[in-house]
DNA sequence: AGGCAGGTTCTTA
DNA sequence: TAAGAACCTGCC
């Protein structure tokens, strides 16, 4: 189907603002985009135009929603007040297009403990081995085979030699699978965890082996769409430290501190590997 | 070849 | 309560 959007939306922003991981461009400039149980390619057609490969019942169950298309991003970057702001002000004019994408709660506990201390690349081959090992195999609409996201008790079956092995998780596997037996038994329950308000949700998440702050931040911003979330990894203390040296204003962020730090963080980046830095 | 990376845990004071 | 070491692994 062909979709119209008039709100920012940048596929290849979006791919690599690091809060999703089974993003997989393609040759023809399409994305590959794994969600649940289903499989999209869309590509960019147009100046507001994208072409899916889903149908509009499909579009409207899951892919709206997943987009987060309800919210709409222009007006959040409008309150951005440039006389007093100047740098996210830049910041989010440069990476205007990232969207807080609706992912699955389980899949962002997993990806962003498997996160830690690691690239992206290095990020999306763990989770892609994962899946490969104890995801469901399907077929996409192009005939090609893909992997669903591994559901807790799948996971919690894997052996430390095949999470260290073939997912090269390394130390974290003991968190994977801490994490997965608990949710596997119902001890943890991610449901009950979205039902809190942002702080206790925090504290929550932070009680599990291997979830600290940064990460529970991760999984309240990108899991369950907290958006006043401000993750704070050393690409985020760089941009306090060189462009906010009299301190960063939570307060007069809010409720949006979660959207304005993708547009700090992926700026921060981006100009550090302009300028080679990194 | 040694340091470092998008972080957390565990130990020690 | 806070600082420091250890941890997988790949890359420079």
């Amino acid at each position: 189907m062909i979709l119209n959007i008039s709100d920012d939306f940048d596929l290849s922003r979006i791919a690599g603002s690091g809060q999703c991981f089974r993003w997989q461009r393609q040759s023809d400039e399409s994305y590959r985009i794994i969600h649940g149980q289903e499989c999209l390619y869309i590509r960019q057609t147009g100046a507001e135009q994208y072409e899916l490969d889903c149908s509009e019942d499909a579009f409207s169950r899951i892919w709206h929603a997943y987009f987060d298309l309800d919210t709409r991003y222009a007006q959040i970057r409008a309150r951005i007040d440039s006389m007093t702001d100047p740098y996210l002000a830049e910041a989010s004019e440069a990476e205007k297009g990232i969207r807080i994408l609706r992912q699955d709660p389980w899949e962002m506990v997993i990806s962003f403990i498997i996160s830690q201390n690691r690239s992206i690349p290095m990020i999306c081959q763990s989770i892609e081995a994962l899946c490969r090992l104890s995801g469901d195999a399907r077929q996409d609409q192009r005939g090609c085979l893909f992997y669903t996201f591994p559901v807790p008790a799948r996971i919690a079956a894997l052996s430390e030699a095949e999470l260290t092995g073939p997912c090269r998780l390394g130390y974290r596997w003991r968190y994977v699978q801490s994490v997965s037996r608990m949710a596997a038994s119902g001890e943890l329950n991610l449901k009950e965890i979205d039902s809190q308000p942002d702080d206790e949700a925090r504290r929550l998440l932070m009680s599990l082996y291997g979830v600290g702050e940064k990460v529970a931040d991760c999984i309240l911003l990108f899991g369950f769409h907290r958006l006043n979330t401000l993750p704070v990894d050393v690409w985020m203390k760089r941009v306090f430290r060189e462009h906010y040296i009299s301190g960063y204003d939570v307060t007069k962020h809010s409720p949006y501190n979660g959207v304005y730090q993708q547009y700090l963080f992926a700026h921060s980046r981006n100009s550090s590997i302009l300028h080679g830095k990194s």
